[in-house]
RNA sequence: GCGUCCGUAGCUCAGCUGGAUAGAGCAACAGCCUUCUAAGCUGUGGGUCGCAGGUUCGAAUCCUGCCGGGCGUGCCA
């Protein structure tokens, strides 16, 4: 399957390369060999060329010959094609490629002529189902919801980008048997459950249950009324469920996240598919009454006493537990959404609970074609490297985690610009927070533990939003200053005649190569990386190269905005807003 | 015990399907603003890639076994 296609110069020459090294081949040695046998990759340092092949050091054992003869051999007839400037044999055998001017020339004008920079959409599209964030009715959001929303934020974006058709959801948690104590907390005390404080409340609703045994019999009692329907509970219930709804909102405006009611598919949704679906499996013998509970058991799952370790979906008591409703949802992806991919992006500590789900599906019958498959990510760490937590001990709140982040840009830039207006200074101190907190989280490898620095993420030096986002406003101030925009310098004539232009030219011509890996196994912090560099080039440009009033102002500042094009294509992808002033 | 993930410079992290002398940033030291945003650039020092085998022309990368750590492991989510 192709999650993302790049097509254009990059990709062209790379079969181009192949193609001639496999005719050179045919005419050296008389031999065949398979396209797939001929890897063409990206050079590790820049005094080895641009592309290098490795096919002489593979041949040399079947032809007994050393690779540097092999390579000899088969870079004599290579030497025409406009597009080669120069093909060396250096090391231990390999074939170095150094390319033209008239390469980089064609390969930056065919991605700045494409409004999507080289990259062609999925034909077909795939209905792809990325289910993220899924934050719980009566608990503010936190701290541990935060990877989950900003990479799956991510890969929303990503898969779309790539022309699919993203299906987002929301499996938000506002069912279950922790609702029968707060609701009662809630009727004893005469609180509005629409205004109501939720956490404080259902903190206080959890102690006196574990205290006050008249009240945890009340609770449970409520419990029996809420799945019975009950008008007055449910009706308490709905408002619980629209505060905390009202809270999520607000998360997901202030991070900036795709995220809205119309995503929301929660676990209450699946309450009356619950019993059918346990009763067909029931049907079907796929599942078994074991311990008085009905369960699926599955191959390769052990318990502490090396028994097998099954799916519970029905409690011995006939309640239903988180994998009924997650079967219920997969079923519900699979048959109503038509789902080609499903991602789930949730913690790794539940890396076992979906391998159950996924086996179940298999040996349901429901998988087919389609991939079932998880953006798993590791815990967030406080700077003592233990798991992100307060001062005392609670789990960290996000609006305020926002809101001092904010907080402390707002403070680096009044250094830098003492004189900003308050609006100014809000709102880029906002962006920059947000961007930081972002980019922070999607930079590392997400199946790691990542630490959350404040300090670090918005750090001006290395790999971090604000770094990045200096290099995107110094293009735009170049633009401001020559009085021209990027489409406009987009049509200028590229005349690259420096190593460290043509270092830039190398690396944007990779971006679509770049993004069509990454969509196919989501690693966005390798898109980070990437722009990371792109940055990091561009700066190297500016500092070494005068762009305005300079006879090469025409192609640098068309370089200057192909650059600013694939850093703002890359920031969308990532959830991060441009700004054109810091 | 079993399963799973992680282990790369003092610190935080990259290293793509095996490829050349393992790369960045921070921290330390030394330079660069009368021109485009110095929130930048340039240079120096710093690594038994947890350990031991194996496969290979070639291993941080693949395989096996250890060591260390996190997480999970029957009616919570």
């Amino acid at each position: 399957m192709n999650f993302c296609k790049s097509n254009q110069t990059v990709q062209n020459t790379v079969h181009l390369i192949r193609s001639d090294l496999q005719a050179a081949f045919k005419h050296a040695f008389d031999h065949v060999i398979e396209d797939d046998l001929i890897e063409i990759q990206r050079t590790s340092q820049i005094k080895f060329g641009h592309f290098q092949s490795n096919i002489a050091m593979k041949m040399a054992k079947a032809l007994k010959q050393s690779p540097q003869s092999i390579g000899q051999r088969l870079i004599e007839p290579l030497t025409q094609h406009p597009y080669y400037k120069q093909i060396t044999i250096a090391g231990p055998g390999f074939i170095n490629f150094f390319m033209s001017e008239a390469y980089f020339n064609d390969s930056l004008h065919q991605m700045g002529s494409s409004p999507t920079l080289g990259i062609q959409s999925s034909h077909p599209p795939l209905n792809i189902i990325v289910d993220y964030s899924s934050p719980n009715v009566a608990k503010k959001m936190h701290v541990g919801h935060l990877r989950s929303t900003i990479i799956g934020d991510s890969i929303v974006r990503l898969l779309t980008f790539c022309g699919h058709r993203v299906i987002r959801q929301n499996h938000i948690g506002d069912w279950g048997t922790q609702f029968g104590m707060l609701i009662e907390y809630l009727i004893q005390n005469a609180s509005d459950p629409q205004s109501a404080d939720v956490t404080t409340a259902y903190q206080a609703a959890k102690k006196q249950f574990d205290d006050d045994p008249a009240f945890a019999e009340r609770a449970k009692a409520r419990v029996v009324l809420l799945q019975q329907g009950d008008a007055a509970t449910i009706a308490i219930w709905q408002s619980l469920v629209e505060n905390s709804e009202r809270h999520f909102s607000e998360v997901y405006e202030r991070l900036g996240v795709l995220l809205n009611a119309a995503d929301i598919r929660p676990e209450s949704y699946f309450n009356d598919q619950l019993q059918p679906l346990v009763d067909t499996l029931t049907q079907s013998e796929i599942c078994v009454v074991d311990q008085g509970a009905k369960v699926i058991f599955l191959d390769g799952f052990k318990d502490q006493e090396d028994r097998a370790l099954p799916m519970i979906i029905q409690k011995s008591d006939g309640g239903f537990l988180y994998a009924t409703t997650d079967l219920a949802a997969l079923q519900f992806r699979l048959e109503r959404l038509k789902a080609d991919r499903i991602i789930y992006c949730v913690d790794s500590r539940q890396q076992q609970h979906f391998d159950m789900l996924f086996a179940a599906a298999k040996k349901i019958g429901w998988i087919d074609q389609q991939q079932l498959e998880y953006a798993l990510f590791g815990t967030v760490l406080g700077e003592d490297h233990r798991p992100f937590k307060t001062r005392s001990g609670d789990t960290v709140a996000l609006l305020p985690l926002i809101d001092q982040a904010i907080e402390k840009a707002k403070s680096l830039i009044i250094k830098k610009h003492p004189n900003w207006a308050k609006a100014q200074l809000n709102q880029t101190a906002q962006s920059l927070a947000i961007s930081a907190i972002k980019y922070a989280d999607l930079s590392n490898d997400k199946i790691k533990n990542y630490l959350f620095s404040e300090e670090k993420m918005l750090a001006f030096d290395g790999n971090t939003a604000p770094y990045l986002l200096n290099a995107y406003v110094r293009i735009q101030s170049l633009f401001r200053k020559a009085n021209c925009d990027v489409p406009t310098a987009m049509n200028g004539q590229l005349d690259l005649s420096t190593e460290v232009e043509i270092q830039l030219a190398h690396h944007l011509c990779y971006f679509p190569i770049e993004i069509e890996a990454i969509a196919k196994h989501l690693e966005l912090h390798r898109l980070c990386h990437y722009l990371y560099q792109l940055a990091m080039l561009f700066h190297r440009f500016y500092e070494h190269h005068p762009i305005l009033n300079d006879r090469s102002q025409e192609s640098r500042l068309a370089l200057a905005a192909l650059v600013s094009r694939v850093l703002a294509q890359g920031f969308s992808i990532l959830g991060i807003q441009t700004i054109d002033y810091m």
